[in-house]
RNA sequence: GGACCCGUGGUGGAAUGGUUAACACGUCUGCCUUACACGCAGAAGACUGAGCGUUCGAUUCGCUCCGGGUCCACCA
């Protein structure tokens, strides 16, 4: 018998972590093609240096499956990647160094993101996370640049992939284009102007004098009608291409309109979109490109026309140069209006005064509007054209959705998250970024030809601003895209790169669909959308079998975790305070899946508290079962409370079972911790002492102590392996007391499963009754203020004549665990006891 | 504004279409009983957010409302 530490002592994770590590305890067994392979695409983390709570409680849900997993027999694959580009990495990379050239620039943040790895990579370690780390993937790696443009090569071969004229946020300040994560919101007062346009009717009917007066009959012009348009851009009516209103607006409905005339005498489509709010003005809204977002989704819904507006510096363009030039819908611009060059608000003050004086401004009133500001230069940002590249999810939202539909959601309603993403996505997923931190796009273009070329596959992985090309048709210098992938690009495929996609058509065939997709709830539509989409289009085949979510952690106070609340709980606090198991079955206990739950210190503590329970119970049970081998001929001598226990134990390894199977891991935990502590400890034990401390060399009493034994060892071992992947530490220490030696992990053990032998259902009716004894007998001592141990010279026992059945197998217990030395019996309605 | 989730003793949270609704923390009262005071025993504390409806019966199913949260969109 190892002698176990007196206190709860969890340092010794090292020591357990060490000789995991040193014994390769957790690889994945690439030689065993025998047992069958289960298979995890762990989230990589964004490598920002620092574990937060979030990850603690995921991770821990999937290094618990993986721990199960191995226990049941599975050659477990559990690799570990890091999601390292992206904004956050240049904006402190830059706030550290400053601007470089972009060779140079990358260079910095891939040594800033190997730090920040390092790091992280450590709080794993001392969580008792244990995934195979030989498999450790960094999307910012040269070979996994090499997977994500080769994924983009034939994403582009099968024309999942093209380039395309999309608007961006753009700093006309700046002249950059901006991701939303460069922007800020900001309320400010501006100018909501009404202004005239008109309606040209197509109902049979004629119109006069074009002022909207119904009824003339003067010639042949068609009719029109005024109506107000609400802007607070008029400065962008050149590029109004359509007007659009509610659908069920009983003022427009009805209209057969042929089509609208623009303040500047344009005539554009005149539709029905129910995006508009028809209590908005007038009800009648103008599109142009791009005034806002909602621009941009009506010019993809209507397929209307774009006209720049503005160009990189926020100059007014395309309006008019000469009257001679006037666009060709306008079929009557403003002479001597001249916009082209002058400043937003230079156009728009000459425009107002244009229109007043025309009578077509009907009305300014003061708005207060909500404006995306660039966050460095607090500039008003605008929507502007630029190529990108794209990748075709509108067309693929049914096949998505249907490969969704394949895979097991826990809990199933996260599926809903995905399906509404689906049908709701506007237009293609923009995959292009200017950025520098990231995946190249391994594509050159011919300004002469009007040609893309893509990169060859022997070339990768490749950048190609660092690579010249002469066009293959005309021999002219190609241009290099320096744009580079979003970063959901490179995440989008870590089924693919862990299975080594393309590689060893072995090994993917093995790993690939991945078993598991265990993942936070709020990037169903980025993380898990992209990759079913991805990986479908490059295998045919959905890229998981199931996926489990998590939610996420919330501050003690029930709020978000921010540093300016300042209520972030620090994983490597929690852990010096701890431990890792502690914080572990806190996880395990939060495990309400996809759903938000504030961190609690209740939970690290009751942990605690167990954990130590789970020590001196180890402590008890191995001075009990010193030299003890189990024996199956010690079953014949079970007591009935021994039969009951057992039959208990069976009940919650079933329980746990079915557990796993939902990936409950609260009700796992929940169900040994209660049974292991309010029915195995606070009576068990107490019922057995008198057997253990036995000092009888007769047979019967040896028979009897060798059946407390038998069930002491049986439980107590069967509550570690249930709580191995759980609280591995833990158990991995307690093991010692069964273990052959140093290499003996838990973790080599099977899982409990049900066991029919120990299903003693005949002894639950005893096992019952003498817990409510001494319940009962406890119960009188305390309201005597008397100690438990205080002996009783004669109890009374009064209860109904069917319980009385049973009390003679319990007799023993009852006297040795209630201090009684003799017992008279009653009959009487209901159990009762009285100390005589 | 849209979709989804949640609303149970002071706190965190289980569970079930049917007698007194787990468990933990906290509180109160005893007890240092030879594994454990990070413990043991006992006690108090909940009309299960509000209102309808289905049902013999609902905390559990449905609807409405109120409150909280997450993601998305955000306005001419």
């Amino acid at each position: 018998m190892i002698p176990l530490a007196d206190r709860l002592d969890f340092t010794n994770e090292q020591k357990w972590q060490a000789r995991w590590e040193a014994a390769h305890a957790h690889d994945f067994d690439e030689a065993d093609t025998a047992k069958p392979v289960y298979s995890i695409d762990t989230p990589p983390p964004f490598t920002s240096g620092d574990l937060h709570m979030g990850h603690v409680l995921s991770y821990s849900y999937f290094d618990f499956v993986a721990r199960y997993k191995r226990m049941r027999g599975f050659n477990v694959y559990y690799p570990q990647g890091w999601d390292c580009q992206g904004f956050p990495t240049e904006t402190k990379v830059e706030a550290k160094y400053g601007r470089k050239p972009p060779e140079e620039f990358r260079k910095l943040c891939i040594e800033w993101t190997h730090a920040c790895i390092g790091r992280m990579r450590a709080q794993m370690n001392s969580l008792g996370f244990s995934p195979d780390w030989r498999y450790e993937y960094r999307t910012m790696d040269p070979s996994y640049h090499k997977l994500v443009q080769k994924s983009i090569l034939q994403m582009y071969e099968s024309r999942q992939i093209y380039r395309g004229e999309h608007p961006v946020f753009w700093c006309p300040s700046c002249q950059s284009a901006l991701a939303k994560t460069d922007t800020e919101d900001v309320e400010r007062q501006t100018q909501l102007h009404d202004i005239k346009f008109q309606l040209e009717l197509d109902d049979g009917k004629e119109g006069g004098n074009g002022k909207g007066n119904e009824g003339g009959a003067e010639g042949g012009k068609p009719r029109l009608l005024d109506i107000a348009i609400a802007t607070t851009r008029p400065e962008l009516m050149h590029a109004c291409v359509a007007v659009l209103f509610h659908p069920e607006d009983a003022r427009y409905k009805d209209l057969k309109v042929k089509s609208a005339i623009s303040a500047l005498g344009a005539k554009v489509p005149f539709k029905p979109d129910a995006d508009v709010d028809p209590l908005f003005g007038s009800g009648a809204v103008m599109v142009c490109t791009f005034g806002d977002k909602q621009d941009v989704v009506w010019m993809y819904r209507h397929k209307l026309p774009i006209i720049r507006a503005l160009d990189e510096r926020g100059k007014i363009i395309n309006a008019p140069a000469k009257e001679s030039e006037a666009s060709p819908s306008a079929s009557s611009w403003p002479p001597g209006l001249l916009l082209n060059g002058l400043s937003i608000f230079d156009a728009r003050s000459k425009l107002l005064e244009r229109f007043k004086s025309e009578g077509k401004l009907l009305s300014s009133k003061p708005l207060t509007q909500v404006v995306k500001v660039h966050d460095r230069c607090k500039k008003p940002i605008e929507l502007s054209l630029s190529w990108q590249w794209f990748a075709k999810i509108t067309e693929n939202r049914e096949k998505i959705v249907a490969a969704a539909r394949q895979m097991r959601w826990a809990p199933e309603f996260a599926i809903s998250y995905l399906e509404d993403w689906a049908n709701f996505v506007e237009w293609d997923w923009v995959i292009s970024r200017q950025r520098i931190f990231g995946t190249p796009l391994p594509f050159w273009y011919c300004v002469k030809c009007d040609q893309t070329v893509p990169a060859q596959e022997s070339e990768l992985p490749v950048n190609p601003p660092a690579l010249e090309k002469k066009c293959p048709a005309c021999q002219s210098s190609l241009v290099p895209e320096s744009s580079t992938c979003d970063c959901w690009v490179d995440s989008s495929i870590t089924p693919l790169a862990i299975s080594k996609w393309g590689e060893d058509s072995k090994f993917f065939k093995r790993t690939y669909p991945a078993s598991l997709r265990p993942q936070g709830v709020e990037i169903v539509r980025t993380w898990a959308f992209y990759t079913i989409y991805r990986c479908l289009e490059l295998t045919g085949k959905p890229p998981f079998g199931e996926l489990l979510l998590n939610g996420n952690v919330l501050a003690p106070d029930g709020k978000k975790m921010s540093k300016s609340l300042g209520n972030i709980i620090a994983p490597d606090k929690l852990l010096a305070d701890y431990g890792a198991d502690c914080i572990r079955i806190w996880a395990a206990l939060s495990g309400a899946m996809a759903r938000d739950r504030p961190f609690s210190y209740q939970d690290v503590q009751y942990a605690k508290s167990f954990l130590n329970k789970l020590l001196n119970a180890g402590k008890l049970v191995g001075k009990s079962i010193e030299g003890y081998k189990p024996d199956d001929a010690d079953e014949k001598h079970l007591r009935p409370i021994d039969k009951y226990f057992l039959h208990r134990l069976n009940e919650v390894v079933h329980e746990c079972a079915v557990a796993w199977g939902d990936f409950e891991f609260h009700r796992i935990t929940k169900a040994v911790q209660e049974f292991f502590w309010h029915e195995f400890c606070d009576y068990y034990l107490e019922y057995v002492k008198y057997r253990i401390y036995a000092e009888g060399t007769d047979k019967e009493t040896q028979q009897s102590k060798r059946a407390a034994q038998y069930t002491l060892h049986a439980v107590y071992k069967t509550t570690l392996l249930l709580l191995a992947p759980i609280a591995p530490h833990s158990s991995e220490e307690l093991w010692q007391m069964f273990s052959a030696g140093e290499s003996d992990f838990i973790s080599k053990h099977a899982y409990p499963t049900p066991d029919q032998k120990f299903a003693h259902e005949k002894s639950v009716p005893a096992g019952q009754l003498l817990a409510q004894v001494i319940s009962a007998i406890r119960q009188e001592k305390a309201s005597r203020k008397l100690s438990l141990n205080s002996p009783i010279a004669k109890l009374e026992l009064v209860l109904p004549e069917e319980q009385a059945a049973h009390l003679k197998s319990i007799e023993d217990e009852i006297k040795a665990a209630g201090r009684v030395e003799k017992i008279e019996v009653k009959e009487g309605e209901e159990l009762k006891v009285v100390f005589a």
